[in-house]
DNA sequence: TGCCTGATGTTCT
DNA sequence: GAACATCAGGCAC
């Protein structure tokens, strides 16, 4: 579709999360390009315990108050990526976490990357970004732009999403923001 | 199938 | 010094 994917997303996370499912996001890697279905998302907000604004802007989490359709990009647990579409408006702390995908094209150079097969290919968020070549350098990145782009999709009917509880959180555990597409074998966890 | 745990380093208190 | 928006492998059942 085109659109200007900035002013879309300048929104807060939580009504942007479940708008994310059924997007595709588009990366190129050493000369292949690599489609994938975002099937699973979380919101996080600035007013959110939960999430890494909830203290103010700090060095690691500057991306998330800038511009929407950018990515945010951060490293946990000593060994894994995860990458977020920043959301809201500029000075708003506020970004949605991609927690799986669906592949689409390119699924044989993710194996590669991966060394895994099947849904273990891109069912979690660490396991996405591995499977997509995302790392630290893409943080900051404008999802507009080549090498790594979000192509919006008209929103998904009511009736194929399911909201649950956030995964892995110890922090505002009662908040309703995970979303995913129902049944979809890609969705980390049921 | 499901629970438990080690790996490993950045960020913030 | 503790916490951490995770993953994969091992072992019990």
């Amino acid at each position: 579709m085109d659109m200007d994917i900035h002013e879309y997303l300048s929104r807060p996370a939580s009504v942007v999360a479940p708008l994310l499912l059924g997007c595709i996001l588009e990366r190129e890697v050493n000369g292949m390009m690599l489609r994938v279905r975002i099937v699973e998302t979380e919101a996080y907000e600035e007013t959110d315990a939960a999430s890494h604004s909830y203290k103010g802007k700090t060095e690691r989490t500057n991306v998330m108050f800038g511009e929407a359709g950018h990515l945010y990009v951060y490293f946990t647990y000593g060994m894994h990526y995860c990458c977020n579409v920043v959301t809201d408006k500029e000075g708003v702390g506020s970004a949605v976490l991609i927690r799986a995908v669906e592949p689409l094209t390119g699924s044989e150079y993710m194996q590669e990357l991966r060394h895994r097969d099947g849904v273990e290919l891109t069912n979690g968020p660490a396991k996405l970004c591995q499977a997509l070549s995302i790392n630290k350098s893409l943080n900051g990145h404008d999802l507009a732009q080549s090498s790594l782009t979000l192509i919006i999709w008209p929103p998904l009917p009511d009736q194929l999403i399911t909201q649950t509880t956030r995964i892995g959180v110890s922090q505002a555990k009662d908040v309703p923001w995970r979303f995913y597409i129902t049944g979809n074998e890609y969705v980390s966890w049921t």
